[in-house]
DNA sequence: CTTGACTCTCCCCTTGTGGGAAGGTGTATG
DNA sequence: CATACACCTTCCCACAAGGGGAGAGTCAAG
């Protein structure tokens, strides 16, 4: 019988991971003293230290492992557990492999511009929600504002505003001439639609996004430029219009309950948040 | 200004990580009421948020990001980093791939035994070691014993056996009617050669073992030919001969000082490691 | 018998996040 | 204005697979 140092010698597994499988009873010392509590192990039982390795090397944890080792599993399940495992590790690999790609994207924006750049693309899930929205083909930016006056007016009618922020969707036209818009506002819960409004859920998607402060000037094109450029960078496609959401605008308080700090008189304390909705591009090469 | 549950629905960020984030340092609230203690945030640190999430999906740690945050680190170390973590991730996804390799060989050894084999192969780091060595050409495995009894009576004689386990080295001969084998003792100390014993480091590899026990019989062949194939299976090739350890044998006690637990009488009771050691087999194909 | 090398248990640390308890706040409604 | 209820606070525990160390007990050789 060898003391835990000596069998942590043969078996190159440390003391304290011998003390550890002990406790999960994962491999118990053949003799344990019963006034020293000392660990005494026989040479015989490296065979299973070893299948112990090689699962845990094989990814499992090592309760699946004492699972496998104890309640002799079927081949069938161990299979089943193989095949999962295997599934999961194939999962996180085209995980990792997509994060070096965006490293590989931060480090060509590094060497152009010297620094981060001023803008963080972020992907996120945004949930689907139940809105009202007023849709329109308009020729310039300043004839957003009216659209929004009428539509929060028509909500506020029906007291259906939920406390979140409006948004923009941008469609796209053919005729980039005009800009076909839809302003849309959040509802708590459904109302009549009228000639001009319409109340829809609005889907929930996967999105790049980009949060930008300040005016609404040529930076915020340049955000949306960005955001495109990103997901094509990324071998994604648009799945949808633009989203434009506005945590913090310059309104006057029309009496909807949205909390003060949505608000501000400052247009550099505006927020905006740009959102591309995506989809897998199809691959351009094997 | 927003109360943390808002702050967290604009944001998408749980409520518990805006908090750990606070605690950290890496996001303070724009405002913490001294009275109440409430957190409250304003629009305008989402950008900073958003960045914060940004750094984290390229996989740097919290800890690293607060210093990229506020020390206001240079593109150059920036960049530094980046490519610091770009090689950490490539390292860990030919891991992954190595993982799943070895989870495929598995599935098939179950595919075509319907369940575990009998033998566990683990790769590990063998460290080099002082050793006397004998080596001699021989007709039949049970010419082996001899040989031991020989090298450990010399070894014995100058006091320098290490209390570990003794080996074998199967070197390969050409012509192989004939075993070339070479027995060998670990050392505390130098000691001189003679005519029949050399005295020199085994050095350390990285090899593909199998613990095994019983008596050496047939099924230890079975394990060493299932070693090969699976050095093969993941584009391994030998590099240098086999060893097989002896930890646990049948010898008359010599008067060394081997714990009792190296011996047994009982030949089923004997425990052996088959170590290949392993080199990268260049790659068959791109 | 002493000494030094081992070993024991117990506790804290890692990372990023979730869960929950006990107790204090903010606000909308009756 | 009282009260209910949603929300907030801090503090503690948990995860996986161990590492590090303290304080106390044990083994073996000289």
């Amino acid at each position: 019988m060898f003391k835990i140092g000596d069998f942590s010698k043969l078996s190159r597994v440390s003391v304290k991971m011998l003390r550890h499988y002990d406790q999960l009873g994962l491999l118990k010392p053949a003799y344990v003293d019963p006034f020293s509590e000392y660990r005494y192990y026989s040479a015989d039982q490296l065979p299973r230290l070893n299948r112990i390795l090689a699962l845990k090397d094989l990814g499992l944890t090592l309760e699946q492992i004492a699972r496998v080792l104890d309640e002799n599993i079927s081949g069938e399940q161990l299979r089943g557990m193989l095949t999962l495992k295997r599934a999961e590790i194939e999962q996180q690999v085209r995980a990792e492999l997509n994060r070096l790609a965006r490293i590989e994207t931060r480090l060509r924006q590094i060497e152009g511009e010297g620094t981060l750049p001023a803008h963080d693309i972020v992907l996120r899930t945004v949930p689907a929600q139940l809105v009202a929205g007023l849709r329109q083909s308009i020729e310039a930016d300043s004839a957003v504002a009216p659209l929004f006056d009428e539509l929060e007016t028509y909500v506020a009618r029906h007291k259906a505003r939920a406390a979140r922020a409006p948004l923009l969707l941008c469609h796209e036209s053919e005729h980039r001439a005009r800009l076909d818009l839809e302003v849309v506002v959040p509802l708590t819960n459904a109302i009549p639609a009228s000639a001009r409004v319409t109340v829809y859920e609005l889907p929930g998607i996967e999105a790049a996004c980009i949060v930008f402060t300040g005016p609404y000037d040529v930076r915020m094109a340049e955000a949306a430029a960005a955001l495109f450029r990103w997901a094509d960078a990324h071998a994604y496609q648009a799945a949808g219009p633009t989203r434009e959401v506005f945590l913090r605008f310059g309104a006057d308080d029309l009496g909807f309950p949205l909390p003060a700090a949505y608000l501000t008189h400052e247009p550099a304390a505006y927020v905006t948040e740009l959102q591309l909705p995506l989809r897998r591009a199809p691959a351009r090469q094997a």
